[in-house]
DNA sequence: ATGAAAGCGCTAACAG
DNA sequence: CTGTTAGCGCTTTCAT
């Protein structure tokens, strides 16, 4: 910078000023300088104006695993949020486990990241205290905790259950499943499911556990167990629309027809949903939005905006195709 | 760190040291200092420390989008290799254009990270420069060109086209059609694709071009314009599974059999190719190993070792399953 | 094994 | 509008 400075004849300062407040600069001068810059190819050493100002234009997310395609959206809304202010998306995952994901957060906040962005986060007790005393917005994504680090954006995942199941009962089906892992927002929505199922006044749901993420062959194979255990089943929910694709192919193997035998309902809308045959009823959720969201509000609390909405429901809708 | 060297009795640097090189200091020395780190919850401050020792421990990763979820597992396998070695991950997203990626690395290169690792970049030649003259490892993955910036990791795309062209000509189907966008990798592919039908005697591929990446209803599309223009068609290469089995819905729906009126092959061998119905035979590439290897070559370099393979030839595999 | 001194490259007041 | 003065919080040599 100082060279620049040199090459332009003006002092460091100017050229800071330049680079970060063009507007606070003379014409004539910003021009020297961003010759001079061009001239001298000069990288602006972005670390050292992070200590110095104390911002480092970074902002942090936490996500389960990259590999179930189900946040790619959500971060993508992210960082097209974050990159049009000028921010980068620093990037973890926790492979489901609580310990990754405390070394992970540890690791952000010693970067000094300037807001973070968790989705199915553990909330051990520890990582919660440090990350509030850490002071840096906060954002709990894809679900609308009662007790939230700071602030959350996404959806009732106990309701969109719920209302799966009244959008099954009211077609007439009675006996339901639910397919899934039943841990954190999926135990949720089974919650909402049964739950669902009871007001309506069907019979119990059966539920077939999953390993989180899961995978089609393995929604397929809980499809096979399931239709042992609970050979009157009906219709079936899955966590999420691939494990639905999956059990849509099982179907097929099987010679079972959908809906008419099975009928099979995903979640949360992909865009694999539609294009199914037949394509599948489903729970959309606005995971693109979700992202969006969560990297305005961390903005917003970055640029000191007050009086914020720190809870904001995204809601969710039962898109209805033919395969339910 | 002042007030933990304080609280500990020491000085900053041996804070400094406990921290960074704990064999570096007396077992005793360290007990104290890690006490007091405790005691005061330090969080050391990474951003400074990367500008002391001017190391950032950060690598960035440049992709096209993540909403395809094809490099999903590339990004996992990097990720991983990386935060073993105490890296994080800095991600953008390029969305296909060659000004945002201008933008991207030019910002990625002000953070000082360590390393980069690029996907299908443009390779303006202003980039490749910047990026050369930045002095960092560059990984270019998933292709293998001749004239790289730095390293390579992938495998030939043209070669793997050729090869899927050769096993459908030697299944006995003649009339070829390739579904994927005219572009870059997708380029690639068909080229060699082409020239494998050429080599086996095949009249002329049809090719339907679509945008990148790509969805399955665009697949399903694209498919209804091929049966319009080539009617003749009886084996579809798709750029990648999603897009086969976007095929393979519309096939479902007009009733056509797989494979005894169409063939369809895929590429990647992503999660879904084995499941579908009928499973799909497709051309298995290494995604999650190109991310791991080019995270090693990375901070191989970085740790100054020399001598490396600077081009990683990962190799792709044809898998043969029901759909072709 | 530990410490003192000298920055890393920039930004934030403040003054002019 | 521009410059001066102080750091930001660490990590390096180099001594001891």
């Amino acid at each position: 910078m100082e060279d620049v400075a040199g090459a332009a004849g003006v002092s460091l300062v100017t050229v800071s000023r330049a680079v970060n407040h063009p507007e606070k600069v003379a014409p004539e001068t910003l021009a020297l300088v961003r010759a001079a810059i061009e001239r001298l190819r000069y990288v602006p050493n972005l670390t050292a104006g992070s200590l110095a100002s104390r911002r480092s234009r970074i902002a942090a997310a936490v996500i389960p695993t990259l590999a179930s395609s189900i946040f790619s959206d959500t971060m993508d809304g992210l960082s097209q949020a974050l990159s049009s202010a000028g921010y980068q998306l620093l990037l973890g995952q926790t492979h489901f486990k609580a310990q990754e994901e405390a070394q992970l957060i540890e690791a952000f906040l010693g970067r000094r990241v300037d807001g973070m962005v968790l989705i199915r986060t553990s909330q051990s007790p520890d990582v919660r205290t440090s990350l509030r005393r850490a002071g840096i917005p906060v954002v709990e994504a894809w679900e609308l905790t009662e007790d939230p680090i700071d602030m959350v954006v996404g959806f009732s995942n106990k309701n969109a259950g719920e209302a799966a199941a009244r959008f099954l009962a009211g077609k007439g089906y009675r006996q339901l499943a639910y397919i899934g892992s039943g841990e954190g927002r999926s135990s949720a929505r089974l919650s909402g499911f049964r739950a669902g199922a009871r007001a309506m006044g069907l019979p119990a749901v059966c539920a077939q556990a999953l390993r989180a993420p899961g995978t089609l062959a393995e929604a397929a194979h809980a499809f096979r167990e399931l239709l042992q255990r609970c050979p009157s089943v009906r219709a079936v929910l899955c966590a999420n629309d691939m494990l639905a694709a999956g059990v849509l192919f099982e179907c097929q193997r099987r010679r079972l027809d959908v809906p008419g035998q099975v009928a099979v309902m995903g979640f949360a809308d992909l865009e694999i949903a539609s294009s199914t045959e037949p394509p599948l009823t489903t729970v959309q959720v606005p995971s693109y939005d979700i992202g969006r969201r969560a990297g305005e509000l961390l903005l917003a609390r970055i640029r000191g905006e007050s009086d914020l909405q720190t809870r904001v429901d995204l809601g969710y809708r039962v898109i209805e195709r033919a395969s339910a």
